[in-house]
RNA sequence: GGCCCCUUCGUCUAGUGGUCCAGGAUAUUGGGUUCUCAUCCCAAAGAUCGCGGGUUCGAAUCCCGCAGGGGUCACCA
């Protein structure tokens, strides 16, 4: 459907905490593209903020990426042709093409204090004019022996350029200054070493969040001075957080992805859910798989505007994800969400109970909650009955009377479920009960859960011992 | 403030001049499926297509202006 050559692409993230689905979101579009491109996909590691850095959270992204399944070809822990893949280990290319900019006179030292530079900016926000740092060139700037940081020394001109997803965008002079590549530390910045480093990875796009598309004509201008082709740029929608407004942000609630994983979510619906936030293939197909999107993904329809996450609608994607697995894979799935109770259970009677409780999860761990009287006597809980609207009606003596009749009735039946369906019929018959009484009864005694599956089923799987014992229990507290 | 991006039901979205007094999904409400919960089915409600001009026989769709929201203007990415 779309074939189009093998698509290079890169996610970058830095290692400064968990990822999110804003994050992973632009991961997900650069990780379909490659797999349907036949492609590569790749996983750099930006740490270039020694101080923002926090320990551990590399493993948490591969973690995170390894459980959605974004498999990557090339990338920090496998390594690849162009590694090393993490930012830090590579200040040496970074040097290189620095001084070769310095050769060029197209870098200088910065030889501003940060005082000095604020005070520039301060001035420009009181007279209410953007802060331009070209407008403070130094005439004669030091020779840079790399304890200074380092800056490119632009050429502001007014640009156009095609975007994969916004399409054509233009911006002005303005928008172009001389920025920081190299800074005091050593390390380079972001603005310098993503574009060495695609260069490099010989990556054929760059698919990133909207944040960055203010410096977009900065990295032209940079591209420039390098004299090298930019890759095609793609510039994907923001995720919104609730309010609708603000983009996604851990201050919003936004939650870890792995807190999904360890909630019983599935990576394909947590997959599916991301891609429908911002990407459909204009047909009214709501639910894919992750095949189907790799094959249909494509990034000219991708959305311009920013989504609103809503968690309801993918506790609702989940749900028919669960729905849609076959049982016996869905059984190895939920291995870890049973309630303790349920662990001297046998394979096949946990599976029995999990066929009738699949269309009512929305995530593996309401499994407790939906299965526990299966696997234990839950206490008696009067206000079941007391109130319950057709209960209410009964005496106690009434209530007894039909419990004792229904106990008579199952003791004959062999718990099949259609031999359950014959008696519970027969028994509708000669109480003259309706089934809204009996049944609410018979269910309230064996399970003494406010919710359960159809009756019938409930019984089978309970088993007559079980389901006589629990009557028993009842008539001791009406 | 400068620059830039965005603007269709609460939410995710379809829609690229007529088949749209705007379709689907979700969420909400009501009904049905021998009881509850869920599934499934049916139905209701829900968008003057941000606003104002224009072009056109005809505009959600094209043009101009405005407004609102957002992003950005770091030795963060």
């Amino acid at each position: 459907m779309n074939s189009t050559k093998p698509a290079r692409t890169r996610f970058a993230p830095s290692p400064t905490g968990f990822l999110h689905v804003g994050g992973v979101r632009t991961a997900l579009f650069a990780w379909l593209l490659a797999r349907q491109t036949g492609g590569q996909f790749i996983l750099r590691i930006e740490d270039t903020d020694k101080v923002r850095e926090v320990t551990g959270s590399a493993q948490h992204i591969t973690d995170s990426l390894s459980w959605l399944g974004l498999t990557w070809d090339e990338g920090v822990d496998i390594g690849g042709p162009h590694a090393p893949y993490t930012q830090s280990q590579r200040l040496d290319t970074y040097k290189v093409w620095a001084h070769k900019l310095v050769e060029q006179g197209r870098a200088y030292a910065d030889p501003y204090t940060p005082e000095e530079v604020q005070a520039f900016r301060d001035q420009a926000t009181a007279e209410k004019r953007p802060f331009l740092f070209r407008n403070h060139r130094p005439s004669n700037p030091p020779a840079w022996d790399g304890t200074q940081p380092l800056r490119f020394k632009s050429e502001p001109k007014a640009y156009t350029w095609h975007d994969a997803v916004l399409g054509d965008l233009s911006a002005g002079a303005e928008a172009i200054d001389d920025f920081i590549i190299i800074k005091s530390d050593g390390y380079p910045t972001y603005n310098f070493a993503h574009i060495i480093d695609d260069l490099a990875m010989e990556c054929t796009h760059v698919i990133r969040s909207q944040e960055f598309l203010a410096s977009t004509p900065k990295y032209l201008n940079l591209y420039e001075a390098l004299d090298i082709t930019h890759p095609i740029l793609a510039t994907v929608p923001m995720v919104l957080g609730p309010d609708g407004k603000k983009k996604l942000s851990k201050r919003d609630g936004a939650k870890d992805i792995l807190d999904y994983a360890r909630e019983g979510y599935l990576p394909e619906a947590l997959v599916n859910f991301m891609a429908s936030l911002g990407w459909n293939d204009g047909t009214e197909q709501e639910i894919f798989s992750t095949q189907e999107l790799i094959q249909k993904f494509s990034l000219d329809r991708v959305q311009r505007n920013g989504a609103t996450f809503d968690e309801r609608r993918l506790m609702w994607m989940n749900g028919a994800h669960i729905r849609a697995l076959p049982l016996d894979t869905l059984y190895a799935k939920v291995a870890d969400f049973w309630p303790a109770e349920a662990g001297t259970y046998d394979d096949t009677y946990k599976k029995q109970v999990l066929a009738l409780v699949q269309e009512r999860l929305k995530y593996f761990a309401e499994l407790p909650q939906l299965s526990l009287f299966f696997f234990t006597d839950l206490p008696i809980s009067p206000s079941l009955w007391h109130d319950n609207k057709q209960l209410q009606k009964l005496t106690a003596d009434e209530l007894r009377a039909l419990l004792e009749q229904s106990r008579t009735a199952l003791a004959a039946s062999d718990f099949t479920p259609p031999n359950l369906t014959d008696t519970l019929n027969t028994l509708l018959e000669q109480t003259g009960q309706k089934p809204g009484t009996l049944f609410s009864l018979i269910r309230i005694a064996t399970t003494q859960a406010p919710a359960s599956p159809g009756l019938a089923d409930t019984l089978a799987i309970l088993g007559k011992d079980v389901s006589l014992r629990r009557i028993d229990a009842m008539l001791g507290h009406v």
